[in-house]
DNA sequence: GCTAATTGGTGTTATCTCAACACTAAGATA
DNA sequence: TATCTTAGTGTTGAGATAACACCAATTAGC
């Protein structure tokens, strides 16, 4: 059967973009002013345009949102149960995007509300969407453990306290100050500048992420 | 804009399916008996009907091309590049299905040609499929170390020996038969059986796959 | 300007995990 | 019955990990 004869289900992408603010892990998500689903929250996205890569439209989704380009971008899962979408058979696939800290919103080009969310604190969200988002945080979770990911979530100068405290928030527990150091040092993924930065107490060096290391899937866990 | 106003892409799903033969890792492959590719060998796959979930549609391919039913089946990745079909956009979900080893490949329904062929000594593939069945590996190689999928490899019952060397075959490096044992064992992931395979040599206790274990993502990995 | 408070930065040691290693057991075959 | 073949079983040294406390540099408050 020749492709163009087969009923076709759409096709959308969906970003779930995922930054750390406020001490806590947080999502952005839009509210829908369409039906289905009119006045509840959801994950950004839309549908695939037919001269686009599946990466390419989640990255028009990202920086329409956001205004970012060149960040963390990974495919997640393609979510396509029949009646996940009341207005048809709709396929999903999902990305899942770390975007730096300090980012604030663009007003939405379609005028939608959009704002940040806690990812404990989450309202019911539209068609599937919960079950993306909490696939995006096992994910999360998951990688930081054995790449180099969490860089991703700050700026581009950092302290290595601010580090260990984003690790903590995505891990979910305490770690220690000493361990810390000397295994993402050991990991060579990071590299200090030469600037120091002041505040409350001591002032402490900053460091960038390296881009020539080789961020992904070291051998070892960084934090086991 | 409405779903139904969106030119669409066709989905398929695609099903690289491998099993454990001649002491090799190998791949179920077609031969595709129409344009695009006529001759060359694929993956096996087809469209998605508008009625059935991803998953089931992938269990029907590969019911379709072995008729076994109740194997392990996982979602790989969704490959979506433009220009990756000549026909049109073509947006194809990849399932990764791992059968047990003494399988014959049924008469294909459609009278296609199909063929186990060896992970090491595959021939040139259609579309992108190459890619996708070294991501397939990629993956079954990163996944056995660290949960128990490769039961799902061999028959319902198996010796320790047979299961060491499917562990070998798959990770391609020799394990120490003690430590290989006393790992498997405190993953409390098989339990013996009654029975004793006589063969060659002194006869061997016969295993099988807890079905109550929690085979998934163990916190430790099995075979560092 | 002196003291207290705050955060930054640094090594060592006990514990645990991992990898290496060799012999006895049971049955089949000659 | 001797030999061959595969099954089955624990211990130990080395390396990795986790636990742990103090001094340093600056700001804030008095």
């Amino acid at each position: 059967m020749a492709a163009s004869d087969y009923p076709k289900p759409s096709v959308t992408v969906d970003v779930v973009i995922i930054t750390l603010r406020a001490e806590e892990l947080q999502v952005l998500l839009v509210k829908r002013d369409l039906a289905p689903y009119k006045g509840r929250w959801a994950v950004p996205g839309g549908f695939v345009h037919l001269d686009e890569s599946l990466e390419t439209a989640a990255r028009r989704e990202l920086h329409e949102e956001t205004g970012v380009a060149d960040v963390y971008l990974e495919q997640l899962y393609t979510f396509g149960d029949p009646g996940r979408d009341p207005r048809g058979r709709v396929i999903s696939v999902a990305y899942i995007a770390l975007v730096p800290a300090p980012l604030t919103v663009e007003a939405g080009s379609d005028a939608r509300e959009a704002r940040w969310w806690s990812l404990s604190k989450l309202p019911p969200l539209a068609f599937d969407h919960d079950k993306m988002v909490q696939l995006a945080l096992t994910r999360l979770r998951y990688k930081i453990e054995y790449s180099a990911v969490g860089f991703r979530l700050l700026p581009e100068c950092f302290t290595l306290s601010e580090l260990q405290k984003a690790y903590e928030i995505i891990l979910g527990e305490p770690l220690d100050k000493r361990n810390f150091r000397r295994r993402i040092m050991e990991a060579e993924v990071i590299e200090p500048t030469d600037d120091i930065r002041a505040g409350e107490g001591r002032p402490a060096r900053l460091y960038r992420f390296r881009r020539d290391a080789v961020a992904e899937v070291k051998a070892r866990r960084l934090f086991p």
